[in-house]
RNA sequence: GCGGACGUGGCGAAAUGGUAGACGCAAGGGACUUAAAAUCCCUCGGGGAGAAAUCCCUGUGCCGGUUCGAGUCCGGCCGUCCGCACCA
């Protein structure tokens, strides 16, 4: 009744077509069921899909189904992180617009992730370079600008001379531009920054909440965040020796118990007492030019030598005011830090150790390791930063370094004479603010306009979208928004004098900030959110995507929504309740003769286990194996998405991904596992259609008793319902995936035995019950299977006789009574060694397990004679008789 | 340097502190076939006893600890991977 073979190829546009005409996955704002959001980090349309956007898609949309069929209102949306660098580079290479460039990108991606399956509802699609949604993002733009959630800040970035742009830090490579190879500088510029160190410890604190986030992500965040506690102290100035009478010099420490053992302190480059000391010097003027240069590459900062220049300035100990320290400039004082200024501490401080080691200024041990002699506790090559009493230090000798730290803070914060305090506490972070200016065009504009008289000028709101103009060039270096012969002048929207628009464009981060919220109403005009739907939406419960995002994207979001929030757009702090980082894809590489890669595609396998080898297609030439790496242009060892979708199938590619690897973990792609999962799609259908036959004229009601067979049957299935059923919850798809392959193993034993035992084959008919649960159990194998292979499940349930489709039927229920023994057989360790086994009654007292297990002849033996010591029974687990 | 994760058969892996190796891949043996493919059946951590059913010993990187019982918890090593990094 079934053909002998499924042709996916054929099935799967058919069902796709069949759910895009009935609007299955378009999900209802006003549907009261419970809701579930689930939600893929949305894509780069760079053109083509890879294997990890099948995989990260596959694992949602796997949720979504599941979820649906479990009757919630599950959005679960679709769109594009479509502005950034890729296009213009694009249209300076080919010369085709970027906005052209990436709506192709767009049409073609869009062809293959319908290839895939998906159930997505469409109608939310959101490209983020479209006016319709950067109109918003330009709004809130304005929103955080009057809540002083944005600020202008002249900022040092890295710019590339060649390209005349701002390069982010992963664009330097080895201190140059990653496209031009021009030598990066470091200028001051004017820059946008979303004020994300406002929420500093917010976002910290809140991260306790996210209870279902990876460990590994939280911490990632926390020490990005990087919270340390300690003491802004102002040392005075020998004013004789400042360029221009300073008085002070505010340093931050995490250490004032060691303030005893300062021997200089240093200056960041360019701090600005270094600045004004250096234009009376240009000796020290000279060296801090030195510095700016110095690469910031991590190689040149691994081998980088301390080096610093002594100003001639003088700082006094604010314990003792005959105490003098030379003030240095280094070149390891980051000015962003802290006040960008230290006092040195070479004991207990390696870097301070380096530097006075270089210049011999000497170092005193200030703490004492437990167990050490003070007397001959000495430092010369490696600073002590461990535990211990304090030595050397007056009045805090013998104390603990917290008790230190607390005696200094506590007379620094004094108030001395009616003056200033010394110092005061303070809480510092490594967390920056955000800076979104990017001098490029294919971005979100940055909606404000400059004006000679009144300055920075906000676009009024009835202006927004400020749009991209279409006429771009991009001939030659630097903004094209910039070189645009009109775009950017305007008059003031305040004064109506001429003016200037901002020519910078948003940061990419910034799109992928809030499309989540954007995504619950994609079609209102009058405000990035609609208040009710976003609050009913959000949070996202399940978000999934790669571990590359784990601080910026996920921090940034995180800070959006707070902003967000403030500004009246939603209603919550936290935008992911639930976050799953997947595992790459990895590919064997293989090389040619000449060293360069060959692709999967050139090379043919031969041999099996240990002793395959490769040769290429073309030329057979022999090709050497290589590591097992992920899956990389430049390396070729990439698979196509539509070849494999093209050849196999849509649900074999998911499957697949799901099959081998815990979903954290990278999982190889290998032709043998894609062939084994084609098999297995075989057997499947094999097996229902089989199924189908057996359960032909089932009764309509269910049976009221069933014969062992058949309560075997419904067994084996019930059971692997309930074992899916909670492994999907945690996300284990793996071991969903071998629960299936154990039922399908199951349900071919037990259909084998009927045609040896029954001869059903040869036409005695099964009994009513048996037809009844055979019908069941393949039902739910067809469920089991629906969110992996949804196209060859609707093909089954079709064939299974099913009016309407699998994607639309409700979740099965487990019967819990079915997986309940009558008998159990427990494990009778001996001392925590497995002796042997006995099997009771499912109700058996304690008693009567115990005497059962006594009665083994491997127990007995090792008893003895003698009576047990005692008899562990864990109820329904295990015996362990202890002698 | 700081922080973290991981280490189980030939391979990918399973295992609420309770019978380690489910499930798959590869391999070996067999059935079917003129033959191949496909399909089906059996074996499959290591060692040993037995004609066989089966049984015994051993085994989750190494060393210790907690526990009646440890792949799982704790401490210390070794190895691999990841994140951050002149952050005072």
């Amino acid at each position: 009744m079934t053909p002998d073979r499924y042709n996916a190829r054929e099935a799967e546009a058919r069902w796709q077509k069949i759910w895009d005409e009935r609007g299955i996955f378009a999900t209802q704002n006003d549907d009261p069921r419970p809701k579930y959001y689930v939600l893929e980090m949305f894509p780069y349309p760079s053109g083509r899909i890879h294997m990890g956007h099948v995989r990260n898609y596959t694992m949602g949309d796997v949720v979504a189904r599941v979820k649906r069929a479990m009757g919630m209102n599950v959005l679960h949306p679709m769109g594009w992180d479509a502005f950034g660098m890729p296009a213009e580079n694009a249209a300076m290479e080919r010369k085709v617009h970027p906005k052209a460039w990436t709506y192709d990108n767009i049409a073609a991606m869009k062809k293959q992730l319908k290839s895939m399956g998906l159930s997505l509802d469409w109608s939310r699609e959101i490209a983020t370079c479209d006016p319709r949604y950067y109109k918003h993002q330009q709004k809130m733009f304005l929103d955080f600008l009057g809540a002083k959630l944005v600020e202008r800040e002249k900022r040092k970035v890295n710019w590339d001379p060649v390209d005349q742009t701002v390069l982010a830090n992963e664009q330097v490579i080895d201190g140059r531009g990653w496209r031009s190879g021009a030598l990066v500088e470091q200028r001051e510029m004017s820059q946008w920054v979303f004020k994300i160190t406002k929420f500093s410890q917010d976002l910290l604190t809140a991260l306790d909440t996210l209870d279902r986030w990876p460990e590994k992500v939280r911490l990632m965040q926390k020490n990005w965040i990087g919270r340390s506690e300690g003491l802004l102290v102002r040392f005075a100035l020998d004013k004789a020796t400042t360029p221009t009478g300073e008085n002070e010099l505010e340093i931050f420490t995490t250490r004032p118990d060691t303030l005893f053992g300062a021997k200089f302190m240093a200056l960041a480059p360019d701090h600005p007492l270094a600045t004004a000391a250096a234009k009376k010097n240009p000796a020290l003027a000279a060296f801090i030019e030195e510095c700016k240069h110095r690469g910031t590459a991590q190689a040149e900062i691994d081998t980088a030598e301390k080096l610093g220049f002594d100003t001639g300035i003088k700082a006094i100990h604010p314990f003792d005011k005959d105490w003098k320290l030379p003030v240095y400039v280094a070149n390891f004082i980051l000015m962003d830090y802290g006040t960008g200024a230290i006092f040195g501490c070479p004991a207990h401080d390696q870097r301070d150790l380096d530097f006075v080691n270089k210049y011999g200024l000497g170092n005193v041990p200030v703490v004492c390791p437990l167990g050490q002699d003070p007397k001959t506790f000495v430092i010369t090559d490696t600073a002590y930063d461990g535990d211990g009493r304090m030595i050397n230090s007056r009045f805090l000798d013998g104390m603990t370094i917290v008790e230190a730290k607390e005696e200094v803070a506590k007379r620094l914060e004094q108030d001395t004479a009616g003056n200033r305090p010394v110092a005061q506490r303070q809480v510092n972070y490594r967390l920056r603010d955000w800076g979104i200016s990017r001098q490029r065009y294919w971005g979100c504009p940055i909606p404000v306009i400059h004006c000679e008289k009144c300055g920075v000028v906000p676009v009024p709101e009835k202006d927004l979208p400020v749009t991209l103009p279409e006429d771009v060039t991009f001939d030659r270096p630097g903004n094209p928004l910039d070189h645009h012969p009109t775009w950017k002048n305007v008059s003031c929207p305040q004064c109506g004098g001429k003016a200037r628009r901002e020519t910078d464009t948003m940061d990419t981060f910034v799109d992928s900030s809030w499309y989540f919220e954007r995504f619950t109403d994609p079609w209102i005009t009058t405000a990035p959110t609609d208040m009710t739907v976003v609050n009913r939406w959000m949070p996202v419960d399940q978000y999934i995507g790669g571990i590359e995002h784990a601080i910026l994207h996920l921090l940034y979001s995180r800070f959006f929504t707070r902003a967000m929030k403030q500004t009246g757009h939603v209603d919550l702090d936290e935008p992911f309740a639930g976050l799953f980082t997947q595992g790459m894809v990895v590919h064997e590489t293989y090389k040619r003769q000449n060293g360069e890669w060959a692709a999967p595609a050139e090379i043919k396998i031969e041999g099996d286990g240990n002793s395959r080898h490769a040769t290429l297609l073309a030329t057979g030439e022999p090709i050497e194996i290589g590591a097992i790496e992920k899956m990389s242009k430049s390396k070729r060892n990439t698979v196509d998405p539509d070849d494999i979708i093209g050849s196999y199938g849509a649900d074999i590619a998911r499957w697949f991904m799901l099959s081998d690897s815990p979903p954290e973990r990278d999982v190889e792609w290998t032709e043998r596992g894609v062939q084994g999962a084609w098999r297995f799609s075989q057997r499947l259908w094999r097996l229902v259609g089989e199924g189908a036959e057996i359960s032909q004229s089932a009764p309509e009601t269910r049976p009221a008793a069933f014969s062992p067979e058949a309560a075997k049957l419904r067994k084996a299935a019930h059971k692997a319902l309930a074992n899916v059923t909670a492994d999907i919850e945690k996300l284990h798809f793996n071991v969903c995936v071998a629960h299936i392959y154990e039922f399908a193993n199951a349900l071919n034993t037990i259909i084998g035995d009927m045609g040896s035992e029954n001869g059903a084959k040869e036409g005695a008919a099964p009994t009513p019950d048996f037809r009844w649960a055979m019908r069941e159990a393949v039902n739910i194998l067809v469920q089991l299977f629906h969110p992996m292979m949804p196209h060859l499940a609707e093909e089954c349930w079709a064939a299974l006789g099913h009016q309407g489709l699998v994607a639309q039927a409700a979740w099965p229920q487990v019967e819990t009574a079915l997986l309940v023994e009558t008998t159990m057989t427990l494990p009778v360790q001996v001392n925590g060694k497995r002796r042997g086994e006995v099997t009771v009654a499912r109700d058996a007292g304690n008693q009567d397990i115990e005497a059962a297990a006594l009665a083994l002849d491997a127990v007995q033996t090792a008893l003895a004679g003698k009576p047990p010591k005692k008899v562990i029974i864990v109820p329904g687990r295990i015996v362990n008789v202890v002698v």
